[in-house]
DNA sequence: TTTTCATATGAAAACGTTTACATTCGGCCG
DNA sequence: CGGCCGAATGTAAACGTTTTCATATGAAAA
């Protein structure tokens, strides 16, 4: 290996004129500089990144702790904060807590000391957790999280507005007998989405259905709609993987969609528009969810003494056929068309 | 921070004392070796990578630097990489080249000096690009590349085969005049594709068409076709995004498939399964590359001067409605069927 | 009792950088 | 012509670990 030893002997100066050469700080002479860069770049010198990091205490690298990486929505999240880090220069450090809260402890302590600052979205994170395997000095941001805002950063989809329009879109849409699948007991989104349903189905006749944001869940709370002796008008299921089960155990049984029984879901990811039919839903933009909890962080890095913030990112009702549109022209997954957005929540911390 | 020093005063011993009983090799009485696991968990101590990267020379990283993370492909290859890298305890960092070589070489310095070693899947990457920007000294797989396995360990997916086999199959299925959708002209899995499709196809009728992988290129073949005065009977496309856009064109234009012409793809990504049809595909289990990648990484990493590897990984036909198949039973991303594999390419060197 | 030896622990070097401080050198001002 | 100043460069400490080598301690052997 090459180090700054090297490359300093090769052109006959100090290793300390090699280090300002090559970061182009302080006062070097042009001619020393470009002697040096030459050297470097014959030697294919690069620097080595731990011993940079033992002194600066800068890894220019930040870590991203996932509950899994399985899917269409994690893969639009890395690519999202992946698309922010690499504007600020920033490498990306992934890991899975796999649905384990020893696993997500073990990840969280691998990742300290290797960067800057963390992207965390795990369902066993609370804080009591994060009080016993985060230390204090290093900056987080929490995504989709129940943790209060108060005294970590945070960033979570609007998951009750969300729920509550698209309940209401479907009131709108004449549907006044409607079933409710619901995610994962202990999983916070699941329960936002929850809550904003029933808020806004006050007036309506409900019925609530047990799921776990699995296709295979929502397939058999299809099957037993389709069994029910009564059916409901119109099924919102708590994600969109959950509505695509149920959709292919209603259409197996021959009914119709959505003339005898109309569907939603919830995320919008990239599947929901090829079923057939497409998949009304509510958007969330997976992405920018990925670059603003990057964006967040950064800023947290960058003024760790700042109050956290905590954000709110809006969703949008994305109507298809499933609830009754006519379908549409021909759309591909890159040329998304805009909706309406649902009222506006903002910023709140 | 709380450092190995603030443990070792804490315990009233030496640093070197600390890092014996925490890393629980040398010889450290029970009793201090508890004494100290007490301290460094009241003091919330997590030893500094950077540091002991630096001294032991491993990182317990990989890196990844992969062309985009966009899309189900790359999900599912990083989940394979992960779940691998997790098992041996490795960390990962993910960068994406994002199709510019100039980026491509820039993320591949920023990982040297942090990684252990290197997953490459770059379409920029030849064999002088790695001599330039590649230090000897870091372990790398390729993945899916043109470049020799002479000096390089490889991993390919069986492109030819794989093509090869599914113009069998559409050829036994009685198709006897049969179009292909390219890919991009530059890319090595294409190009195998194609070679693959025309070594099977000798004795049908043939047409080449230009797409780019992209969904878009396929819907405009798609209309390409239906405007076109003699149409094939079948469509073989060089991935699943073209293939599911052309299906998009045939169905807007009222065509039915497979009864007016058929349709297959390439690679099997989870969206292939919902549309309707349902699409015939060559299945390249993508997890398995990134899993089998990694662990050649690890072998290469443990054995460095071993003489590197060129594997290749089978592919197999899945064959569903669109090229024919009557409507099987509904079956949910997680319980894929085994369908027949074609013939066995193995290892190469 | 003395010698030997294994075992537990400590001291210090090393890893490759950056950077505060020291040094050199030439030119400018007095 | 001498002292001073600023620019360019060098020296060495520091970062937090691991690990080699040395040392102390006690037990077993003589």
């Amino acid at each position: 290996m090459v180090t700054i030893k090297d490359v300093a002997r090769e052109a006959g100066v100090s290793v300390a004129t090699v280090s300002r050469a090559l970061n182009g700080s302080a006062s070097v002479t042009a001619q020393t500089r470009r002697r040096i860069a030459g050297v470097a770049a014959r030697l294919r010198y690069v620097p080595h990144g731990a011993a940079r990091s033992l002194v600066t205490r800068r890894t220019q690298t930040v870590g991203a702790l996932l509950p899994d990486l399985f899917g269409e929505f994690f893969s639009e999240l890395i690519r999202g904060v992946d698309v922010a880090a690499r504007a600020r220069g920033l490498q990306l450090l992934v890991s899975s807590s796999h649905g384990d809260a020893f696993e997500a402890a073990t990840a969280l302590r691998a990742m300290q000391g290797r960067v800057d600052g963390l992207l965390i979205m795990s369902p066993h994170v609370d804080a009591g957790f994060l009080r016993e395997h985060l230390a204090p000095s290093v900056p987080a941001v929490l995504m989709n999280t129940s943790v209060s805002g108060k005294h970590y950063a945070t960033l979570n989809i609007d998951n009750y507005g969300g729920a509550h329009a698209m309940t209401r879109h479907l009131l709108d849409r004449g549907y006044r007998d409607i079933a409710f699948i619901t995610g994962p007991a202990d999983n916070f989104d699941a329960a936002e989405r929850l809550r904003g349903f029933r808020a806004a189905a006050k007036s309506a006749r409900t019925q609530l259905l047990r799921g776990d944001f699995s296709e295979e869940s929502g397939y058999r709370v299809g099957k037993q709609l389709v069994a029910a002796k009564q059916r409901p008008q119109a099924v919102f299921a708590a994600n969109d993987m959950m509505a695509i089960g149920c959709l292919f155990a209603l259409i197996e049984a021959g009914l119709r969609v959505p003339q005898d029984i109309a569907l939603a879901g919830f995320d919008d990811i990239p599947i929901a528009r090829y079923v057939n039919p497409p998949l009304t839903t509510v958007r969330v933009s997976i992405a920018a969810l990925g670059q603003g909890a990057l964006e967040q962080l950064v800023a947290r890095i960058d003024a760790p003494d700042a109050p956290p913030r905590a954000r709110t990112l809006d969703c949008e009702i994305v109507s298809r056929a499933s609830s009754g549109l006519a379908a549409g022209p021909y759309q591909s997954l890159h040329q998304r068309p805009k909706s309406r957005k649902h009222h506006s929540s903002g910023e709140i911390s």
